[in-house]
DNA sequence: TGCCCGATTAACT
DNA sequence: GTTAATCGGGCAA
């Protein structure tokens, strides 16, 4: 059972939860660092994995808030999302990129990648540099090997369309902290007519 | 069962 | 700019 303010946290709307992950430091087994990229997955959004229904695969999101849904992505990655709302209703957020900060060793060794920008800018990324696979999936977020601390100082949040889908592709439910250079990719900038 | 596609990444040209 | 790697889901037959 989850403690309950990871409930109260992870009980709300994806369009509440994902801006305030924000900033907030992700660490797993003592690795990671701060949260700077998500996107939002609403169980009526066509891009979601659970838009059809439960299967095996997305039957974690099907469950409780505050646990980890990971899935296998193009058959070669790991992806960790975050379930969100309250129990079936099937949303959570995808975690896209973090700031390292802690274990830097650790994710150069799993990443074979020296570049710190590099390390976790993307999902896939992000899951090799703190060693989050399949056998992971379903684990609580409030507990060990999982830490999350909420964001103390203020952050600026930029939002814009989600990356990598082709269904609902207009949607602005990718949400990051605004100049990051640890970002998957940057946000588009606001376009001034005439300029 | 067979076929196509995908919430990706790295290594090409 | 393009493409391969690789596997589970969804749908047609």
């Amino acid at each position: 059972m989850l403690n309950p303010l990871a409930r109260a946290f992870f009980g709300r709307s994806v369009h509440a939860v994902a801006p305030d992950l924000i900033g907030a430091t992700l660490l797993f087994k003592g690795v990671g660092g701060l949260i700077v990229e998500v996107e939002a997955y609403h169980h009526t959004d066509p891009a979601a994995h659970s838009f059809r229904g439960p299967t095996r695969r997305n039957a974690v999101m099907f469950g409780p808030p505050g646990y980890a849904y990971v899935y296998r992505s193009y058959g070669i990655h790991w992806c960790l999302n975050f379930v969100c709302e309250p129990p079936g209703s099937a949303s959570a957020v995808l975690v896209r990129a973090i700031k390292p900060t802690v274990g830097l060793a650790a994710m150069r060794r799993r990443r074979g990648v020296a570049e710190e920008r590099l390390l976790c800018a993307g999902p896939g990324r992000l899951c090799e540099a703190l060693g989050i696979t399949g056998a992971h999936n379903g684990l609580a977020l409030d507990a060990p090997p999982f830490e999350l601390f909420a964001r103390t100082d203020a952050a600026e949040i930029t939002a814009g369309p989600r990356i990598g889908i082709t269904k609902a592709v207009d949607e602005p439910w990718r949400y990051g902290l605004k100049g990051s250079r640890f970002l998957s990719k940057p946000f588009a900038s606001p376009v001034r007519p005439g300029a």
